[in-house]
DNA sequence: GAGGAAACTTTCCGTTGTAAAGATTGCCGG
DNA sequence: CCGGCAATCTTTACAACGGAAAGTTTCCTC
């Protein structure tokens, strides 16, 4: 955990320099680490104020509150949560698979996700985190606006919230360690396809779909 | 918020008593609806205290120290489910009104539902606490079992996930506020029912088959 | 290089969780 | 009836916390 020490002018090696120089990102780093330690309610913001190696009363500047700081947290996920599904949608037009998606981000962010929705922790009216969530919803309804054929008398909404349903609930009780793990196994991803498929049947079943495992590079839905 | 006042021996109309009587299930209840209010992050063990009449430190002494106040409490909420599952599966075998039943349990039981499934609150290895969460993942088994088709290659326990899961996402998007309102009605079971519906056409979706219940047969569209 | 704004620190206060020790009461065997 | 013991609750004390207020250092701009 180092101190970024500057990229304004001065104060490199010297001993700590008045000006942070990258406090708020830094402050937002620790903060996911230690909602990771010991979950979002345990958090401390002169906690993070020592692993950032600033006074106690530092990050309310930042963010004027812990509700302040939570919030800039909670855009910053529901921002991260868009641009996974949009990576999603790049690859492939399964539903299912943005739904694994969901799940990978849920357990790739867990303490991102598991502040995003408890609107108590934070300022739910705040524009930029409206505007994050929007963004972040679009990206799940595009997904289900590319249904090929949508069962017959039900809306693509009441689709897609079937489809949101699933997805964090599965995510929610993993995370929560609610599925035993020596039932569902050790692969979250795998487990959530499963499970998702039991809904998706309606959309591209026992086809055999190329699971875009690669992340980043392999691309090529073909 | 009366005293409860003995009912053991006396101390009834007089001043205070010394010993509360039922302090135990008052700060249970006051615990109840704090988290009501302010959700169980804000939940303060001197406020209960306050709430119930007693002194700052009455709640340690029956509970050792907050996580495990919240640990009775979540007990209490998985017997309470587990009573609201049983109680469904004696009217009827829907495995998609055993879901309703779970959001409903979630809507009307609001402060223990989002106490029992974040196991950094309480102590999770307590054998009340199992015992408690064991009965009432029974009753949720039980309803799966009951399925008259499980789907082709996919075990019941799988069934039972996907079940789960689609409940229980839908119940915690509804208590985050995060299914806008203005979409899909302000009746939380009635919208469960029209999103569980999407994952349970297995157990009677083109086939027609009666509602096991009876209760309400406003279904089978066409 | 002067002045103001931004970033951060220091000091202070009320509240919280928890430990420790004291006070009060219910209960049970003689 | 009553003496003691255990359970229940209170009082006191302390460290950590969130937040307000005022002071200090640095950056930027004119």
């Amino acid at each position: 955990m180092e101190r970024y020490a500057g990229a304004m002018t001065e104060a490199k090696a010297a001993g700590r320099p008045y000006h942070h120089g990258d406090l708020r990102r830094t402050l937002l780093a620790a903060a996911a680490e230690a909602i990771d330690e010991s979950g979002p309610s345990a958090l401390s913001l002169r906690d993070l104020a020592r692993r950032a190696g600033v006074s106690h009363a530092a990050p309310a500047h930042h963010f004027g509150d812990k509700a302040g700081l939570l919030t800039a947290f909670a855009t910053e996920g529901f921002e991260l949560l868009a641009q996974t599904l949009d990576r999603v949608r790049e690859q492939t037009d399964s539903l299912l698979e943005l739904g694994v998606g969901y799940v990978r981000f849920a357990v790739g962010h867990r303490a991102h996700f598991e502040v995003m929705f408890r609107p108590e922790l934070f300022h739910p009216d705040d524009p930029e985190l409206v505007a994050a969530q929007q963004r972040a919803g679009r990206a799940l309804q595009a997904g289900v606006t590319t249904l090929p054929t949508a069962p017959e008398g039900t809306a693509a909404a009441q689709a897609g919230r079937a489809a949101w349903s699933i997805a964090h609930g599965f995510a929610t009780l993993w995370l929560g360690g609610a599925l035993p793990a020596d039932q569902v196994g050790p692969d979250p991803e795998a487990a959530a396809r499963e499970v998702l498929r039991m809904l998706f049947r309606l959309d591209g079943p026992t086809r055999d779909e190329p699971t875009p495992g690669g992340s980043d590079r392999t691309r090529d839905p073909a």
